[in-house]
Order: structure tokens, then C-alpha cells, then sequence
DNA sequence: AATGAATGAGCGTTCATTCAT
DNA sequence: TATGAATGAACGCTCATTCAT
């Protein structure tokens, strides 16, 4: 899948070189990002940063907002290959499988990328339609998977049910990003509240005492 | 208490039209935040916005940094006194007090105001270390009461144990807001999740069922 | 005699607390452009200085220009009140009062005050006439003394030699200032210059071996 | 030499038209501050003086002091070279040329960028360490030249009587600046002053008569 | 005599973008 | 592919000045 296929403007490189030099400015592009926050985002520190001339970076992301862009789906993609190869790895039963995803997500929570890049995506996804338009694509992957396998613990959860406590189970989890996130003051407790979530959601999903919900169509 | 008390360079005005200039401009200031995200928050949009001169904006906020942080107090300061007329008008077992305050978080992540301005607090304390001071502070004022009542409804529950429950209560409720909040696909479950979540919260505090943890000094 | 008798904006007091308020700006304003240069030399600057409002100091000195006037009129004035008591004190024959102001002169330039102002005046007047016009009077106020003396000395030289003689010993004096004026490389051979400087002097004013220059009208 | 070789900032062009560009800013900044002082020394003003625009000024001189470096390098060279001509083109015996060496410099002070070019260095000098070392630089060449001539006119002289003669003369001279300089009240006592001063300057040399002073390291 | 409020211009600087090479 | 050159707009900020109080 090519990541960048709808956009024209946008050159991933033909030669080899060309491919080596777009794939670094996107990574150097994703560190600017965290560093300054995009309120600091330019081209001119991308392209400083990247170790390239900004008409070159010019060549490759002609406009800013195709830079952000690319920069979007990189990391998003980066997320999902990450979803994709967890699922691929867990195994047994639905519960257990679900505990391994929830795991994986609440401690990536510590980890930098995920505690700076986050934030600045829902702030950024208020500004701008695009962005939201890709982070919920992401959301999206995310919770099917959830979905799937709480739909398979507790059978007997109607599709909005599902749903509903698809969207409370990640939402929540999210929610401990500026709190338990790389650096922050309660960071320290990621483990415990790894325990309580989970067993929480385990618990919530398996005694199935919940509202009903009109089904999502 | 003055609200800007602690920064010397910011004038509240002296006369009663410079107060209300004043008073304007940071409103507008938060308008502005809202509708454009930090990164297109600029102290000429502030001034049109205000309907005063740049000039006479720098007048009252000399510094981009101070007008940040003043708005930052007045827009902290509101919530603060909302919490403190909820607390004041709840009455009742601490259970009912607490549904009511968390009651209350949940649809107000369906106001505008805080649907949008939440986020781009987050990722700013990302990158401003005083914006996360007073982030922070204003989640505290927030915690305390919410532990306050959880240690009131299971006063077997060890301090840490309270400490913990409140983080993983409060951060869970802050994690909707860029899913159901003002706008957001999924708003219309915000009575279902109201549902949902206090229920569930309340059932894990009375249960007492929580990993121990090192008391917070 | 005074001294701001030219300019009608500039007030300079007539309580008792007003005159002391606007000889309080002009000493702080000499300080501002001693320290900071008239490159930085600003209004706001010398109300902070000086501990007033902007607005107080304008009440005095309505305008920059007006400032900087009433600011070289004190400057001024401090040298020439100097010249005078100088003049008074000195007694004995015309080479020894002679050597006394060169002496004093001499050692003036390593007075900070003078190492700094004189080279700031030197380049106002070249781009502001009337600073051209303050900085020739006291020169001339000086050279009139100096004329006087090298006059007595060599009674025999015309009014034109005098003249000739009169400026190549202060301009070659002065223009010691960034040499060896306060914090200078060279200030340590004050001492030295000065004793080369007042015999070279002496010795060129008693051989009178000069050329003929019509005298000035 | 590049004389710009110490500044990263500075771009001096590449190609061609670049090169042009870049020398042009520089020669209009000079007569900028020539014509307008320090004080209204500004990077638009340049701009408009060199026809281009302030964007483009500033891809060459990013800052300010980045464009003052770069100028005072470039004046200072103008002055070294005519130097480093002037004494590949005087010959004879060293009073010959010390005397040739003077009367240039002395001429040279009726020369407008010279009169104008020089206070302004003074006073930048005692307000920005950069500028003063490199004035010193500038005048270090000139003195080294003077002192050589000096040191073989008379060779009993000791290197710290030579050192201060050598101060004595250069700074006497560089003091008739603001007085017979280019527009200046006596200006057109230029020669008398050039026949006075070197006289007594090469009589002095050659008496010997001197303080002693501790030799320079 | 003094302060507070406001304006409008100009400053140094950064930026996204375009284009020639 | 990549660099160099240039534009024009916007930014945060400082300023001299005016005026009401």
C-alpha cells in the first residue's frame, strides 16, 4: 500500500536515493513535531533538521499541508502495522487477547512518541478536517479490533452494546495519556492502573449490565 | 483573589474602561484560541478579534507569554468556580455527590468550549512547561474533591489506593473528548457513556477490589 | 542663565517638586544614553530610569527632540560650569595655567562619562544639526580659553596662528578619547600622553615656528 | 581572505547574480549608516536603499548584527587595503614615509565616508564589544605601520617609548576629525594642519625626549 | 503635576511559496 | 534531484505621540 497514493503533489522518489530522501524527511518531520509542537512546525526547521536544503524539501512536499500530510499517514501507518502485528502474535482465548491489546496500548502511552504526538493530533484534528478525518481512520482500526473480540467474550452483547463499550474502553484508556504519559507526574502508576483497567473492562464486559443503545448501523 | 496577581507586566486597567478592555480582550483571547488552535493563535488575530489596536492590546499583555498565561488563568479560574458552585449546591450521600460532579464532567465535555480548548491545553503542556504547571494545578483542585468524596463512600480504601482510583476515574473521563465531545462522531452516546461510566466507577470503588500501592506523601 | 530659555515645550518646573522631577529625568537621561547608546536611547527608557511614567516625562519633555535637547543643554552646561571654576582656581603664568587645563582635560577622558558622551556627540551631530550646533559652542567656549592662553604664551604669534594652534592642540586631545578614554586599551599611558602631549605643546607654541594662515575674521 | 569567513550565517552567493546581490546589500548599508547615523540604522532601510526586498536582504544577513559584521568587515578591509597599497607605493627613507603616511591619513579625514564612517564606529565601539575589537583590529594595522617607520626614523627609541609615540601621533590625528573633517567648521585648515602636525610629530621622533615607559609585551 | 489609555508606524525576524539553475 | 535566490505576508515587539482623566 502506497501511503501517499491520493495525494500528486506528494513525491515518495523514484530512484533509490530520491525514496531514501523523502522517508528521512518524514521521520526528521515526525521529531520536529514532537519537539515544538505544530504551533513551531515550519519547513524551514523540518528541512534544518532533516539536513536538507528547504528547496529540496520543497521537491518532495510542495506545500506544507501536504507535508503534514505525509507526516500523518507515516505515523499513523507506523500505528496500525503496530496493531496488525500484535494481532498476529496474541493468541488463545478472546479474554486473554484483549488483555494483551489493552496492555500494549496502556504502556505505549509511556512511551514519548505516543504521550507528545497524540495530544497535538486531537488539538490539531479540531483546527483541521483532514487530520480529524485521519485520526478517527486510525480510532477506527483500533476499535474493530477491540470490538471484535469483546463480541466474542460476551455473545450475548447487541451491536450498539459492543460499540458503546468499545468507544468507553478507549476513549478511557486515551484519557491517561497527559496524566501516566512519558514525563508526566503520575507516570509511575502506568502498572497499577494497567491492573484495575483491565480487570474493570473484563468485568464490565463479562457481566454485560449495560444500557441498551440503538445498534450502529 | 486577583488572578493575575502574580505577573507584574500585565495591567488589569486602572480606570473602569481599561478594566473592561482588558476583560474583552481576554475573552476574545480564548475566542480566538477555540476557533483557530494555538498554532494560528497570534496577538493581531486577538487584537481584531477584540476590536482594539495591537498596540493597545500590548498595552494590557505586553508579551505573547503573558497574554497566554493570563488567559490561561481566566479561563482556569472558570472552572475552578464552577467546581465550587457544584460542590456548594450537591447535597446527599458522598455517592450522589460524587454522581453529580462526575455527572456534570461528562456532559461538559459536550460544550464547545471545553471540547476544543482541553485539547490544545494538553498538547501545549506538552511544550510549555508553565502551561503545564497550570494545567496541572487545575486537575488537582479537580482530584482532591473527587478524592474527598471516594474516600468517603469506601473509607476502607488506603490512601494510595483512593490516589489511584482518582487518577484512573478522572483521566478515564478526560479520554472522551475527542470522541464524544461538541461535534465528535460519537456524542450522542454521552448519556449511555454517563451511564455506563459512573456505574461502573462506583462499583469499583465500593468493591475495594485494588492492587495496593505506595501511599502519595 | 536658563538653559532651556530656547525651547517653549519643555517645562521645567515651577513648584519646588516639579523642578526637582525634571532635573531628576535630565540626570537619568544622560545615564540611559551613556549606557545604552542614542542607537537604544528611548523615551521608555528614560521613564523607567528615571522612575516616572511615560506620560510624566512628557508632561516635561513633550517630544524626543525636545528631551535630547534639554539633555545636551545639561550636559553641556556641566562642562562649561567645570571650564569656568577651572579658570578661576588656576593662577600663574600662562604656561602653567595652560598646562593645568590640558592637564585636566587629559585626564577628563578617562572619566566614563566623558569617554562615552563625546564619541556619542561626535556622531549625533554628524546626522542632526542642532546637536552639531550645542557640540561647537562648548568647544568653542573651550578653545576661547585655550586661544587666550597660547596668546599670552607667544605674543608674538597672529590671530591666525593662534587659531591654527589652538585647534590642532584640543582636536589632537580629543581625539584620545577612544584610546585611551575609560576601560580603553591604552587608558594606562594617560600619564605618559599627558606629559608628551602639555611639553610638545609648550615647545611648538614658544617656537612659534608655524605657517601663516590668514586669521580668522 | 573571505571576510566573511567567520560568520556561517552570512550567505555570500553562490552564483553569479547572488554574488552581486550580496556586495550591493553591503555597499548601500554603508551609506545607510552613513547618511542616517546608527541610531536610524535599519534592515528595511537598507533594503530599500540596495532596491530589494527586506526578504531578501535577510536571506543573505539573516540578523542585524549579522549585517553590521559583515559591513564593518567590509569597511574595515577598504581601509586595510589602501593601507597595505599605500605602503607598497611610498619609498625612500622612513621620514619620507611616515610622512606620506600621515599626510594620506590626515587628507583623509575630509573625505565624507571617512568623517562620518569613523564617530559612528567610536560610539557603536563603546556599546558593542564586537564592533570595538574589531575598530582595534583596524587600528592595531595602522599603528603596527606607524611604529615600524617610527622605530627606524630614530632607533635608540625604546619599543615602549615607540609604542607611545605611535598612540600619541595616531590618536592626535584621528581627534581632527570631528573638527576638520568633511563639512566641518575648519576643514579648510587642513593643510596647515597636516604642515603643523607632522613637523612636530617627526621632531618629536627624532629629540627622543620621552617619559620612559615599561616596554609593551 | 501626574497617570492611564490608546493609536499607528516601524522594527527585526520567520515563514510558505515560487522559480531559475 | 537538488540548490540558490527572491518575494510578500505575517509575526512579536518597541516606539513616539496624543489625549482624557
Amino acid at each position: 500500500m502506497n501511503s501517499t497514493a491520493g495525494n500528486p503533489n506528494i513525491r515518495t522518489g523514484k530512484h533509490r536515493k530520491g525514496r531514501r530522501t523523502a522517508a528521512h524527511i518524514l521521520e526528521q518531520s515526525t521529531q520536529v513535531l514532537m519537539r515544538d509542537g505544530y504551533s513551531q512546525f515550519s519547513l524551514r526547521r523540518v528541512a534544518q533538521a532533516a539536513g536538507v536544503t528547504l528547496g529540496n524539501l520543497q521537491y518532495y512536499f510542495p506545500t506544507k499541508p501536504d507535508l503534514v500530510e505525509a507526516m500523518l499517514v507515516h505515523v499513523i501507518e507506523g500505528y496500525v502495522e503496530t496493531f496488525d502485528r500484535l494481532m498476529a502474535e496474541v493468541e488463545g482465548r478472546p479474554e486473554e487477547q484483549l488483555t494483551a491489546v489493552l496492555t500494549y496500548v496502556i504502556r505505549d502511552l509511556t512511551n514519548p512518541r505516543t504521550t507528545v504526538l497524540f495530544p497535538e493530533l486531537w488539538s490539531m484534528a479540531n483546527h483541521e478536517p483532514a487530520v480529524q478525518q485521519y485520526v478517527e481512520d486510525l480510532y477506527e482500526t483500533y476499535r474493530r479490533i477491540v470490538a471484535g473480540l469483546i463480541a466474542r467474550i460476551n455473545p450475548r452483547l447487541s451491536p450498539g452494546q459492543v460499540r458503546l463499550l468499545t468507544i468507553f474502553i478507549t476513549a478511557s484508556i486515551e484519557g491517561h495519556t497527559p496524566f501516566t504519559g512519558h514525563g508526566k507526574r503520575w507516570e509511575h502508576l502506568t502498572p497499577a492502573i494497567e491492573e484495575v483497567a483491565i480487570e474493570a473492562y473484563l468485568e464490565l464486559i463479562q457481566s454485560g449490565d449495560l444500557p441498551e443503545v440503538p445498534d450502529p448501523e
